[in-house]
DNA sequence: AGTTGTGTTGAAGA
DNA sequence: ATCTTCAACACAAC
């Protein structure tokens, strides 16, 4: 699924579009255009030449050069293609492939959704920050400014909350989601029904350190394939490989041969060492 | 064949 | 306000 870490890889994939003009859009689900008609957003960003494309929280930004943004949100099974070639792509590997953007150098960069979940917004460019759904968002899990003093302070002020939620709030900090969330409780050996106004400042100080240990990880391993997530040439990341507790239930912990425990925190699947994690 | 689990987010309900 | 539950949707696995 994709979070921070596949977010930041299909962005790093995506930088070769800067330079490039978006030729045409085709989709047949309208429904993933959010706000604005796709007739608007079709106008808006054909023959636009694309100055860079950056991420914020789980969002991919593609700036356009008539003061327009257009922001994907890929949700959970949303991929994002380069392909030569449409013609010699087989369509039943491809049925789900939902909307499409034509470009000048580059070809097709294909939309592929399973669970037609993702979302397309069109903001311009320099109100962006003030659109809701970027302005609602925390600050980043790998931004320089989440010292473990800020952390800690995180805990404190929504210390109702239980730690495994906080870190996947996305008003809170954002880039987590539910498989690194429990990778990241596991290396900073805290358990994940533990709630955050009980998590003392050296807790925090070692969170802090797995939240970038773990992040940074994965995004060297180009992110976590457990099911749907590729990258932008269709291929899987590999941090898969290295899951301690993710749908580790029933196996023996690494540290302790203890059996990882499954349990549910705030409707989420949720992955610990009852020994190892206090 | 019907049920469940899957994860992200916003909206609805309490 | 704050918490919980659900809905969006498709499909694999049971």
């Amino acid at each position: 699924m994709p979070e921070l870490p596949e977010v930041q890889t299909i962005t790093n994939d995506l930088q070769l579009l800067t330079g490039d003009t978006i030729t045409g859009f085709w989709t047949d689900w309208q429904r993933i255009i959010k706000e604005k008609s796709l007739t608007y957003f079709t106008q808006q960003i054909t023959n636009q030449k694309i100055l860079g494309v950056r991420r914020i929280g789980k969002f991919i930004c593609i700036n356009l050069i008539n003061n327009t943004t257009i922001v994907i949100h890929l949700r959970m099974t949303g991929q994002l293609l380069f392909i030569k070639n449409l013609e010699f792509v087989d369509e039943k590997y491809h049925k789900h492939i939902h909307h499409i953007f034509y470009l000048q150098k580059n070809g097709i960069l294909a939309f592929s959704d399973v669970r037609k979940f993702a979302t397309i917004s069109l903001f311009k460019t320099d109100g962006l920050s003030t659109q809701k759904s970027i302005s609602n968002l925390g600050i980043d899990a790998l931004s320089e400014k989440l010292s473990s003093e800020k952390l800690y302070a995180l805990t404190q002020k929504n210390g109702n909350k239980k730690i495994k939620d906080l870190l996947m709030r996305q008003d809170i900090i954002s880039g987590i989601g539910n498989i690194y969330a429990s990778e990241i409780l596991f290396l900073a050996k805290i358990a994940p029904s533990r709630l955050s106004k009980n998590i003392s400042f050296a807790e925090a100080k070692t969170l802090k350190k797995s939240i970038v240990q773990i992040l940074k990880k994965a995004i060297r391993l180009r992110g976590t394939s457990v099911s749907d997530y590729r990258d932008s040439l269709g291929n899987k990341g590999s941090f898969q490989n290295e899951l301690k507790v993710y749908k580790k239930h029933g196996q023996k912990c690494q540290n302790c041969d203890i059996l990882i425990e499954k349990t549910v925190i705030g409707q989420r699947s949720t992955f610990h060492c009852p020994k190892c994690q206090n």
